[in-house]
RNA sequence: GAAUCAUGCC
C-alpha cells in the first residue's frame, strides 16, 4: 500500500492523472495517504469536478476525510473561487469536528478570501486560534482584496504579541509595501528581516527588490540586487 | 525519521 501510493503520488505530481488514478483503482486497499495523494492530485492540476467526485466517492464508501483531505478540498475551492461550494465544505470541517487550529485554519481563511468573502475569511480568523500560517493567510487575504493598511497592521500586531514572522510573511508584507509604494513602512519591515537574519533567503531578497523599485528607490534595489548575487 | 498536506512571490 506504500508503494502503491508513493506511485500514485509521483504520477499525480507529474501531471499524469490518469495513470494515477488506474494505479488507485487497482489497489486492493487505501488508507487515508492513498485518498488524500490522489485528491492532491486532482488539486494541483486544477481537475476540481474531479476532487470533488473523489470526495463524494469518500463519503459513499463512509472514510472520515482528516484535516489533510480539507486543506486539500479547501485550496481547490479556493482556485475555483466558488463561495457557495466554500462555505458547503467550511461546514463539512465543522460538522467533522475538525479544529482549526492546524492546516485547515489556514485553508479555510484563504478559501473564504479568494472566493471574495473576506468578511468571513476575518471572521474565521477572529475567532479561532490560529497559527502562523492562518496569520499569513489574513495579512495576504486583506492585501488581495485591497486592503493594504489593515494588513500592515495586522503585521505589527503579529509583531507586539511577538510571533515570529517566516519567509511567507516577509513577502507577503513587503508586496504590501510595494502596492503603497511606502518606503518608510519598508525600511521598518527590512530591519525586522536583517533581526531575524533572513535578508539572504532568495524570495525575501527578491521581495526586497521588488518593495525598493516600486517605491522608486532604484539605488537600495539594486545594491540588494547585488549582494543576493554574491551570496547565491 | 521523506508514501498524502495549508498560507506568499516568480
Amino acid at each position: 500500500i506504500v508503494i502503491e501510493t508513493a506511485l500514485l503520488n509521483m504520477y499525480g505530481k507529474c501531471g499524469n492523472l490518469e495513470k494515477g488514478r488506474a494505479i488507485f483503482d487497482r489497489m486492493l486497499n487505501r488508507n487515508m495517504y492513498s485518498w488524500n495523494a490522489m485528491l492532491t492530485a486532482y488539486a494541483q492540476h486544477g481537475y476540481g469536478e474531479e476532487v470533488f467526485e473523489l470526495f463524494e466517492l469518500m463519503k459513499q464508501q463512509c472514510i472520515r476525510p482528516d484535516r489533510i483531505t480539507f486543506a486539500t478540498i479547501l485550496t481547490a475551492c479556493a482556485a475555483l473561487a466558488t463561495l457557495t461550494t466554500g462555505r458547503i465544505i467550511h461546514a463539512t470541517v465543522i460538522e467533522s469536528g475538525v479544529c482549526l487550529d492546524n492546516v485547515v485554519g489556514s485553508a479555510v481563511v484563504n478559501m473564504y478570501s479568494k472566493c471574495g468573502s473576506l468578511e468571513d475569511a476575518f471572521r474565521i480568523f477572529y475567532t479561532h486560534e490560529m497559527n502562523l500560517a492562518a496569520w499569513n493567510a489574513m495579512i495576504i487575504a486583506f492585501s488581495d482584496n485591497g486592503y493594504q493598511k489593515e494588513a500592515l497592521h495586522l503585521f505589527r500586531w503579529m509583531d507586539l504579541k511577538g510571533m515570529d514572522a517566516d519567509e511567507v510573511t516577509f513577502v507577503g508584507i513587503l508586496s504590501v509595501c510595494a502596492n503603497l509604494a511606502d518606503s518608510v513602512e519598508g525600511i521598518w519591515i527590512h530591519r525586522r528581516i536583517v533581526d531575524r537574519g533572513m535578508e539572504f533567503n532568495y524570495s525575501v531578497g527578491n521581495a526586497l527588490v521588488n518593495m525598493y523599485s516600486k517605491c522608486g528607490n532604484l539605488e537600495d534595489a539594486h545594491y540588494i540586487f547585488d549582494k543576493l548575487h554574491e551570496r547565491n
